[in-house]
DNA sequence: ACCTTGTGAATTTTT
DNA sequence: TTCACAAGGT
């Protein structure tokens, strides 16, 4: 085989990182954009292992591969292939691996967290106008038992409003309290903060008289916040603990360092910084104690989107890591790799591997949005097999581009997602269906069964294949079956779901009623009314008035046709035309032709686009954290196309015209 | 003049 | 969950 020029070169960067992997030297490898920088972790992993298989298997020794995300995980995994000897992980699923037997030490650690938070909490008490009220009251002590007595009434009122709630509270607080009962927004944070330092408290009581459940920490990785009082902690605290435990204990550092005596990160730019001050800490005391590690660092600096990631503070958490770039670009033709290149501006300047030309970059200002993406699709011969792909700022406008707005803003109105708003994300846009919240599994496996019983092609099996079907059927019965099937009808969610009870209350075939139980996940005999219970719980969960029904109602009530798309969304469908992302959403994606529609302001900041172009060359120093932010971001959208580029700015841009022209060259209005 | 309440609009990602 | 604002109360 004849390699190019650029090829061999290509060939040399891997013999350098296999050369630092000989010598146990600790690199950084960054490599922008579609530079195969996963192929040369993954080639690094199997030099490892060729080169070093027999030491480490006597040894009982890994090697330690850890990714910032599942999907990243398994994708590594399927490329490499089976071996018992790398070690593929997310992050938090080996520091829970590593820490995880320590038991009695994280019970040390926990309470100096635990108490720390108390102290935060009564310190508010003192200082925060919110408690001023509190502060003045006479009888703390009282008020302290009363409300801790009567905690079940304080939580099931909570989203009452004001007049309603304090007639509530009346029924334990006498008028003494009528003073700390006259806001009751102040009132709510003060009751909530006294339940919470009276968790604590208990929580450390506990611990000390070494009571039976406060002898272990759980780390559960699908909350998302911790339960400190319960022994509970979630991801962040999860690093920060391995972190602090695995400073304290030189024992703990060894026995890593002797398992896995090489460690290889993906994505470190996204990696938390106390993931990186960990092993900083085992390089240093591989030196101390003479043992060999070799620390590699895989990623991008101008791809660091998120504020936890290290980003470029790297060097100074870790110092004397050696550096090696890798300034190919092997996704991109070569006027869309120009572009990225002059939005990083640093020293990775990327070139294409195989000089492909006849790619497109173009920006224009415009309102027309929806127009823009017609022309696109027009210019670019755009069809089910060359698709476009639309890149959006938040999760909202990827519903109402998809085609679901007020599915989105109604599920977004409920009570349960007002409060879990971080959930919504994955709840309801998840393209896992495992991640879907359980109203919106349900909704999806009621849609999937109505198409599937309208679908002439879907075999009948696909109905009865369940535990709690018979699966002998004689054609008779089944002939029954398909008829109760047709006779569904239903314009709306809503009216669907009521033929489907209406069915389920009227005919006696029971295993059409199984059929629909499995559906639903629903006891015997239930109703259309218990269906609607069951939502109205969920979604409102302490539902206290008409208007909670009426936007359960409303939800059912959504133009049939938003469901179906929302159906389409989450299952990919592959005959889509047009796709809509968030540009964080597509990290690690490539996509032939790109749309990206930008405007002034993004999460609070109504200047985020506007003053990043306004101040290119000059970035404040006080904005420089936001510039860059922005910048990776700007960077990270525009380096999915491979071919097609466009961006479409709706806001004004005749201030600072400049700036986007030194990027993108000639702008253009869209009229 | 100040406080309370209700409302509407915001909210990228992963574990 | 947080912020900003308007309306209404004291």
């Amino acid at each position: 085989m004849n390699l190019t020029e650029n090829e061999l070169e290509e060939k040399k960067i891997q013999e350098k990182i296999n050369k630092a992997i000989d010598s146990f030297e600790n690199i950084k490898f960054d490599a922008g954009a579609g530079a195969g920088k996963t192929y040369a972790l993954i080639e690094s992993l199997k030099y490892i292992l060729k080169t070093n298989v027999n030491r480490l298997e006597s040894h009982n020794q890994y090697i330690m591969c850890i990714t910032y995300t599942n999907i990243a995980k398994n994708e590594i995994v399927e490329r490499l292939g089976n071996s018992s000897i790398i070690k593929v992980s997310t992050i938090h699923e080996r520091l829970w691996s590593l820490i995880k037997d320590y038991q009695k030490q994280l019970v040390e650690i926990h309470p100096i967290k635990v108490k720390k938070e108390l102290e935060n909490l009564k310190n508010k008490l003192e200082i925060e106008k919110e408690f001023k009220v509190y502060r003045n009251f006479n009888n703390k002590n009282e008020f302290k038992n009363i409300i801790i007595e009567n905690k079940d009434i304080f939580y099931s009122n909570i989203d009452k409003k004001s007049t309603p709630f304090k007639k509530e509270m009346k029924t334990f607080l006498n008028d003494n309290y009528n003073e700390l009962l006259k806001s009751i927004g102040n009132f709510k944070k003060i009751v909530k903060t006294i339940y919470k330092i009276d968790n604590y408290q208990t929580c450390l009581d506990r611990i000390i008289k070494n009571h039976k459940k406060y002898q272990s920490i759980k780390y559960n990785s699908k909350y998302n916040s911790d339960i400190l009082h319960k022994m509970l902690i979630s991801h962040d605290t999860l690093i920060e603990y391995s972190l602090e435990i695995i400073k304290k204990y030189d024992l703990l550092k060894q026995i890593i360092i002797d398992t896995y005596p090489y460690i290889l990160i993906d994505e470190y730019q996204d990696t938390d910084k106390k993931v990186i001050e960990i092993m900083s800490l085992l390089s240093e005391h591989s030196e101390k104690i003479k043992h060999n590690l070799f620390i590699g660092y895989f990623g991008d600096t101008a791809q660091n989107i998120y504020d936890k990631g290290v980003g470029n503070e790297i060097d100074e958490i870790h110092p004397n890591l050696k550096q090696i770039d890798k300034n190919f670009n092997r996704r991109s033709y070569k006027e869309i790799i120009d572009i990225i290149n002059k939005i990083r501006k640093d020293h990775i300047q990327q070139v294409s591997i195989d000089n492909k030309t006849g790619g497109s970059v173009e920006f224009y200002y415009g309102e027309d949005k929806q127009s823009f993406i017609e022309k696109c699709k027009k210019d670019w011969n755009i069809n089910r097999q060359n698709r476009l792909h639309c890149l959006v700022l938040t999760n909202k406008l990827v519903a109402e581009y998809s085609g679901f707005k007020n599915l989105y803003k109604q599920f977004s109105e409920t009570d349960y997602y007002r409060k879990n708003f971080k959930q919504l994300k994955d709840e309801l846009l998840s393209n896992n269906i495992m991640k879907l919240g359980k109203i919106q599994n349900l909704f999806y496996k009621i849609i999937k069964f109505k198409k599937d019983t309208e679908n002439p092609k879907t075999p009948i099996t696909e109905f009865l294949n369940t535990d709690k079907v018979d699966s002998n059927f004689t054609f008779t019965q089944l002939k029954e079956i398909i008829n109760i099937f047709k006779s569904i009808q239903g314009n709306s969610l809503k009216e669907y779901i009521k033929s489907i009870f209406e069915q389920y209350e009227k005919c006696h075939n029971k295993d059409f009623k199984n059929i629909i139980n499995e559906l639903m996940n629903l006891e015997e005999d239930s109703s259309y009314q218990s269906f609607f219970n069951y939502l109205l719980n969920e979604l409102f969960p302490n539902p206290d008035n008409e208007e909670s029904n009426n936007k359960i109602t409303n939800l059912l009530q959504i133009n049939f046709k938003e469901y179906l798309n929302w159906y389409e969304f989450i299952k990919e469908e592959q005959d889509k035309e047009v796709e809509y992302h968030t540009y964080h959403g597509t990290k690690g994606k490539e996509y032939e032709n790109v749309i990206i529609i930008m405007k002034n302001d993004f999460r609070g900041n109504d200047k985020k686009f506007s003053s990043f172009f306004k101040n290119i060359d000059n970035p404040k120093d006080e904005d420089i954290e936001e510039f860059n932010n922005t910048k990776n971001l700007l960077y990270v959208s525009s380096s999915r196309a491979k071919k097609n580029l466009r961006i479409l700015y709706l806001d004004d841009i005749s201030d600072f015209k400049e700036g986007i022209e030194k990027i993108f060259g000639q702008l253009k209005e869209y009229k």
